[in-house]
DNA sequence: TTCCAATTGTTTAAGTTTAAAATATCTACC
DNA sequence: GGTAGATATTTTAAACTTAAACAATTGGAA
């Protein structure tokens, strides 16, 4: 069921990309958020609790790149890990604006008790590809998001007729 | 910079490529958005204007499944674009639980003037990448959100040791 | 006919997200 | 030392989203 072309060839090859790059995105975090509800953890919660898991201690503002949110959300989302007593805000010693969030070990224990069943989940999402196919996917989403992460409009680039 | 292998070739894998859809959908989303507010439109609302141009009117549920929200949140997007003048509520007439959107003509306009000055920015974006990288991805992403569409978590898949 | 379950859409309550303003601290320069 | 501008985080206000409860309507079975 194509999309007639109507703004040129180039034009519905990337609409229908970024279209299906929406869908695959929203379904598959629509499934995964199934299993992280069963944890008592929200989304951006569960993105949290596994950054740190892996990464250890970051700062507010480190931890908000890794994850893509902006400084007040992190600061909500820590607060509600914090009410859980799941991670700890340490101040910072040698500067003191900057504020160090890592894991309780009430939080360590909770990350290495269900990443690997979430990574199972994941694995099992994913295997509807071949393990070829996932390596080609993953390139090609590298490459595209790493091309647009800095990428100002060219005004010129679309065509008036 | 690769993580190191914890859980096995296969759930890397799976769990390198769920984090590369993640950025690249939130890079991609998030460029879109500032020109989408360019236009007075947020992009929910956009996503709506955009749907209703191509498609013609729709029932608020067939609508909520296109766009992938759930019903009150349609609500809220249709109730907001009618506050606008861009679209309109029509009770149908056979089965009167059922309400179609319909773009008004100044929705028509709208959506007329700023279409093709928003695919030439998914273009531009989406030129970082080759066509046939761009036809590679989009099957890709296409197989793998059909196939987990409907996908029941498998409790005997993840591994125990 | 009458009733009841299913369907369609809205409302409600709670949580998430953002941009922008506010606060606190640091660094550099005079 | 003191001040100005930069940096890190929080607060605030507004918008979006969801699940669940609710209301209206339909269609079929007793």
């Amino acid at each position: 069921m194509k999309t007639t072309k109507r703004y040129g060839k180039r034009a519905d090859l990337a609409l229908s990309l970024w279209v299906k790059l929406a869908r695959a995105h929203s379904t598959f975090a629509r499934q995964t958020s199934r299993d992280i509800e069963q944890y008592g953890l929200t989304p951006p919660q569960f993105s949290v609790l596994e950054t740190l898991g892996h990464l250890g201690p970051l700062t507010m503002g480190e931890l908000g790149r890794k994850i893509l949110v902006t400084g007040g959300c992190v600061t909500v989302i820590v607060d509600n890990l914090q009410k859980e007593k799941l991670a700890e805000r340490v101040r910072d010693a040698s500067d003191r604006r900057v504020i160090r969030v890592q894991l309780t070990e009430k939080g360590n224990k909770l990350f290495q008790r269900i990443f690997e069943q979430h990574a199972g989940r994941v694995t099992e999402l994913a295997s509807v590809l071949s393990a070829t196919e996932q390596e080609a996917l993953a390139g090609l989403l590298k490459k595209l998001g790493l091309a647009i992460q800095q990428h100002e409009p060219n005004p010129e680039t679309h065509h008036d007729h």
